[in-house]
DNA sequence: CGGCATCCGTGACGATACTG
DNA sequence: CAGTATCGTCACGGATGCCG
């Protein structure tokens, strides 16, 4: 039995009818920080139940945005995976995300909050730079003492939630400056010369991102 | 009574829970071709019914992302425009157009078609060409002896489902053609050289174009 | 314990009819 | 023309239960 279609004949419409049910473009959010069981899609995804969780996953992997594997180690699990073409859906967040960004302002107390949820906005600004220099490489994103991996890799961007082995760089910033950051009222060069934003490493990444 | 919303201190899911309900994306859609009344959007958004129509409306202009304005002339109706907020949205559509490009393959029996559907992946083509060359314009798109107009302004991109009265450019080709575009199957290059695209004009413009 | 399936109450949605 | 009113249906959110 088919889905639920706008039936129209467009590009946007079509995507739509993939992506467009409710919590499925947090899931490929959640996805884009590399592979995760269900059990912690449903741990960082407050809200979502259980059988609408299932859901969406197995909409996903019919429709070929993700794969499904089972592990036995450490426990038997269902490990999820985005595939290439749902990793082509990086521009498309970053895109809302940009928009969004003026839309955040003070947290709502009933707020739930992970730092890798900004790696997007933060990849959204350090990819071109990148980029433009020919450079690709992996920064720590340290976030009010909360680490998580940036993937500056033009051909290949992403994003983990856990800290590099040895990242070219590694960016301290807090909350309030990483919004600035998102929303472009405030420059890179700016940050760091309020001191608000610090770009530790020597290697040409760091120093393209001190630039940029 | 506030919306329901994720709850999430996070720009994306800011960004979706102001746009992620059914049609809303796609009356921005509409807007992004211009000043719409109730009429004209019900009619090109066949499958929406009018109750749900009235509160995106409602919502949208809540949202401050569209104007609602009462004319007297031809005969007493709403218009809805897009403030400069909701334009912004041009490129959140555009890239989410340019993910859904592969999905369209054969027109479904049932799918609605409307020629200002395929300006969105148009202006993803063309729109970086023409700001690479400094330029700005309008050029008409033909496609299927069905006109509407591209504006090629990088500071004002945007499209109409009317002919320009003097484009700077007129664009001929089919949708075979303007599918294999949007994919990046083809460039418009080979497209020009296998004739299935034809570019009129001599404006600075038109040979911009020619060269992309 | 992880990964769902089931049940149920509520609200969103779609179709039609109707009104200022 | 531009919605509101009504109603049936389905999607969603929360809780519970089952099964490997």
């Amino acid at each position: 039995m088919p889905r639920r279609s706008y039936d129209q004949y467009c590009a946007l419409s079509r995507a739509l009818d993939v992506l467009g049910e409710r919590w499925t473009l947090l899931i490929v959010r959640e996805l884009l920080a590399g592979p995760r069981r269900y059990t912690d899609l449903h741990a960082d995804l407050p809200g979502v139940s259980t059988d609408v969780l299932a859901s969406r996953l197995r909409e996903l992997v019919s429709d070929g945005l993700v794969t499904r594997e089972r592990v036995t180690r450490p426990a038997t699990a269902s490990v999820y995976e985005l595939t290439d073409r749902g990793r082509r859906l990086l521009p498309v967040l970053t895109a809302l995300s940009g928009w969004g960004a003026p839309l955040l302002t003070e947290p709502h107390p009933t707020d739930a909050v992970r730092a890798h949820w900004f790696a997007l906005p933060m990849l959204d600004l350090l990819l071109p730079p990148v980029a433009a220099a020919g450079l690709a490489g992996t920064a720590d994103l340290v976030l009010d003492e909360v680490v998580c991996l940036l993937r500056l890799d033009p051909a290949d961007p992403g994003y983990a939630d856990a800290p590099a082995e040895r990242p070219d760089a590694r960016l301290h910033l807090d909350l309030a400056t990483c919004r600035a950051l998102a929303e472009r009222r405030l420059t890179p060069a700016a940050a760091i010369a309020e001191g608000t934003l610090r770009i530790e490493g020597d290697t040409p990444l760091a120093k393209a991102l001190r630039e940029a």
